[in-house]
DNA sequence: ATCTATTCATAACA
DNA sequence: TTGTTATGAATAGAT
């Protein structure tokens, strides 16, 4: 099939070896394919070039070939082995899985709880101080105001002290005139008289006022507030 | 090649096609066998019959065929497969245990945090809810002495004020009395001649020493309240 | 790469 | 199946 016969040994040339192994190769191909359709089988075909290069034909995939080669052959030591092992690694991926899977599990739980304990303890606290700060406000508020109360009340009760006082003042000058008035006249019988007079204008114009501004003011058994002015 | 030129598609009939699959396979290893010896080329064939009966040819052996073509194509099909394939899950592995590793590590470090958070903030708020306790309770006390001493100081003032007024009371007693016995010896000499005699023994027994007292008290700027008991 | 003389593979037939 | 053969196909060697 060519320009003349030739043996079936290596080629020595290696251009024509290259070019030989071209040509044949697709020739090769072409007759696997056509093989393959017209038989309605399956073809698989592996060529390895001196350089290292795969060249490849197969009529499903070359796996497919292969697995149905293996499967052909029962050589299952290349395949079992490799699959326990596989199943093996697989089973500890995913016990690995779920434990992380836990894990982040409880992790966000454990933040959600702390973020809620959190929360929900702060809201306790402030409810707590808001409460707890109106008590004392309220408390403060008390004694401040009975201080207050207290306050007035001394003072008032000061400035009736100091209203009596002057009235104990005055009456007490009136006193001391009228003793003097009086013992002035004892020896002198006209001069008495006179004083005694005099006196008892001074009574009329007076004394009366004080007197029934005295009787007026009624006693208390626990003295306390009265907002009343002494008029004097 | 051949009597006539044929189509490259599924015989029907079937004898035909067996034919056509014993001539053709035999020639496609034929010439596959050629190629590998003229070429010095590895080459690697599998024709599986529609009865599943494998043919193959391989210039060395399939076995080899094919372990080339898996490191080769490193389509790690079905040998080198499972090699990766361990590699895989083994990568997966670590890599997942890593993750639990480092899932615990935070888990431990927040629950950690969490507890010395805790304490840490209890303490404080323990600290300073002391303080603030310490300083309130010293806030109410103060409130509460001057409280104390305004109710002392009013008491007294009041206390005071009631002694006043019995002086008062008394005073005023006294000079009606006084007066009574003014007027009632007014018209007549002798009469009043004995009543200012009887009232000057009065004033040496108790007199002197009521204005004495009153002369000691001194009056004081704000005054007000009035609680004498006026006596009739 | 392309051509082509030649060999070869094989379809049809027996 | 196997053999025969006419012929298309593949290809060695030249270009």
């Amino acid at each position: 099939m060519g320009r003349g016969k030739i043996l079936i040994k290596r080629i020595d040339d290696t251009a024509s070896r290259q070019v030989t192994f071209s040509k044949r190769r697709k020739g090769l191909m072409k007759k696997a394919r056509e093989l393959a359709i017209l038989c309605d089988v399956e073809v698989g075909l592996l060529i390895f070039s001196s350089t290292g290069r795969l060249h490849e034909y197969a009529s499903t995939s070359i796996k497919s070939v292969v697995e149905r080669y293996n499967s052909c052959k029962e050589e299952h030591e290349r395949l079992m082995n490799p699959e326990s092992e596989v199943k093996f690694w697989q089973r500890e991926a995913e016990l690995l899985t779920q434990q992380v899977h836990n894990l982040q599990e409880n992790h966000r739980k454990l933040m959600g709880e702390q973020l809620y304990g959190l929360s929900v303890k702060n809201l306790l606290e402030n409810q707590l101080e808001i409460s707890l700060r109106g008590v004392r406000m309220k408390k403060e508020q008390i004694l401040k105001e009975e201080i207050y109360h207290l306050r007035r009340k001394g003072n008032a009760v000061h400035q009736q002290n100091v209203e009596l006082h002057k009235k104990v003042n005055l009456i007490q000058q009136e006193n001391m005139q009228l003793y003097n008035e009086v013992y002035a006249t004892t020896d002198a019988a006209v001069a008495s008289r006179n004083a005694l007079l005099s006196y008892g204008v001074r009574a009329d114009q007076e004394d009366p006022q004080a007197m029934t501004q005295l009787q007026l003011s009624q006693p208390e058994p626990e003295a306390h507030e009265t907002s009343g002015s002494a008029t004097r």
